[in-house]
RNA sequence: CGGGGCGUAGUGUAACGGUAGCAUUCAUGCUUUGGGAGCAUGCGGUCCGAGUUCAAAUCUCGGCGCCCCGACCA
């Protein structure tokens, strides 16, 4: 029993047998799934739709949303964020200290009754509960500026899910806030942002095409920002300026837009895009509503002035995993990918060599810390590299008697399909 | 929330109102081993409820679920 359990243990966490993998690949994708990213994540076992816009995140898919968590997060920790997590049962009394609570004025909620009597809301954003506690930190301009983040489960009752994972009831998002002195202080920060956010898409891969795009602001704003990515499948439209970097949504496209932006209509070229990151300045008007003040110098109570700032991870996901594919499967960014390389052996009638081989460089490979899925799978080579194909990881090393007899690995690059015999040092030296 | 479409093994698909079939997955055995192999055997299904009918996967009504277009997305 001890014996069986021990076989089964899991390695290290950079690395991983397929055969201790409980997902499988599917052929096909189930039919009531339209959306590329969905197809392509539910084949090959990153995800699982639990209701219509509810997806678990298997051990592959919480491999990449990790990773990209990460980049975020080293992101928004290097511009001062502090990491925490707020709560998903919220106070109805706190959103009705904003007039938020009714279902007319946000109409995403979900709500649910304690068995003591009372009603709570399931977190469908957290800027109020966070600035409420905040109260209880703030008090003078020496505790300033605070900048925040989480990453949470978002729960939103959307009449109309869609869209694969980019649309979601229920959706991990970072969101951080600030609370600033004032606007100069919260500018600053807010444009600190801006850079913090295109870093993270270009380590996501998307940073050429994605653009800080002008919005329509919200409640407290004539404007907000939003980041939007070119991609197909993409819910917005707008109008960009390639040379100049400047970014439109359509729907705040009018001749007084224009005007500031000092751009002509016809200098704007039309594109879809998908949202993958949306900044807020709320001003002091959250911080009047729930009486979140600092005492300035002389002792005046001041208002905070508050910015939101959001990324949807899971929706990231789902759009680096359409956007980055081919009719063979995914081809995840490196730095997303749930494993560096995929490291699959060709065992054929004798090929008790073969295995030794691969499961000697599966152990070098985890001991140098490179992250190695192993398809140590008794399978026909065919299916093994089409799952393989599927499954999009970077770059795949083949072990086979065919290698061995040259004394030589087989590297396949996922992206281009250019393979090569490489040394095992060679190797080394590419990753 | 308006409009449209669809619910049949785990997955993908057939079946005039008359024996629910095929493929795949899965299990077992043999063969096979560089691009989702072959043969054989086996397990497994009509979303739920009511109605019409001698008889319902099929027709009617209601419910539930799923997808798409639009609206919405602070």
């Amino acid at each position: 029993m001890v014996a069986i359990f021990l076989s089964r243990a899991a390695p290290k966490k950079s690395a991983m047998k397929q055969s201790h993998l409980f997902t499988k690949t599917r052929k096909e994708a189930p039919t009531d799934e339209v959306a590329q990213n969905a197809k392509l994540l539910i084949r090959a076992g990153y995800i699982h739709k639990e209701m219509a816009g509810v997806y678990a995140y298997l051990p592959l898919g919480l491999r990449v949303q990790n990773k990209i968590k990460q980049i975020v997060r080293e992101e928004m920790d290097a511009i001062g964020g502090q990491e925490l997590i707020m709560t998903a049962l919220q106070s109805k009394e706190l959103w009705e200290k904003t007039k938020r609570w009714s279902d007319e004025v946000v109409d995403v909620w979900f709500k649910t009754n304690l068995k003591t009597g009372g009603e709570v809301g399931l977190g469908w954003s957290h800027e109020e509960p966070i600035a409420e506690m905040m109260k209880g930190y703030i008090s003078s301009f020496r505790d300033l500026p605070i900048f925040v983040y989480q990453f949470q489960t978002k729960l939103r009752n959307e009449v109309r899910a869609k869209s694969g994972i980019l649309r979601g009831r229920e959706f991990v998002m970072k969101d951080m806030y600030s609370f600033c002195l004032d606007e100069a202080d919260h500018t600053a920060f807010y444009n600190r942002t801006i850079d913090a956010y295109m870093r993270v898409y270009h380590r996501l891969g998307i940073g050429e095409d994605t653009f800080v795009t002008f919005a329509a602001g919200g409640a407290f704003t004539k404007f907000s920002h939003e980041f939007q990515t070119i991609a197909e499948t993409g819910e917005d439209v707008i109008y960009i300026h390639r040379a100049k970097k400047i970014a439109v949504n359509k729907e705040v496209l009018n001749d007084e837009t224009l005007k500031n932006l000092g751009v002509s209509r016809s200098e704007l070229e039309e594109v879809k895009t998908a949202e993958v990151g949306n900044i807020f300045n709320f001003g002091t008007q959250k911080s009047e509503d729930l009486g979140l003040s600092y005492k300035n110098e002389k002792g005046e109570a001041i208002p905070v002035w508050m910015g939101s700032y959001g990324i949807g991870i899971t929706r990231v996901m789902g759009l680096l995993a359409e956007k980055f594919s081919d009719e063979k499967g995914i081809v995840w960014p490196e730095s997303v990918a749930p494993f560096r390389v995929h490291l699959v052996s060709i065992v054929g009638a004798n090929g008790e060599a073969v295995k030794k081989e691969a499961e000697k460089l599966y152990q070098t490979l985890t001991d140098k810390g490179i992250e190695v899925l192993y398809d140590d799978r008794d399978l026909r080579p065919g299916e093994k590299f089409a799952d393989s194909d599927l499954i999009g990881i970077p770059t795949r090393v083949v072990i086979s008697e065919k290698t061995m007899k040259e004394g030589k690995l087989e590297i396949k690059d996922r992206k281009t399909g250019t393979v090569s015999m490489l040394s095992e040092s060679d190797l080394f030296k590419l990753l």
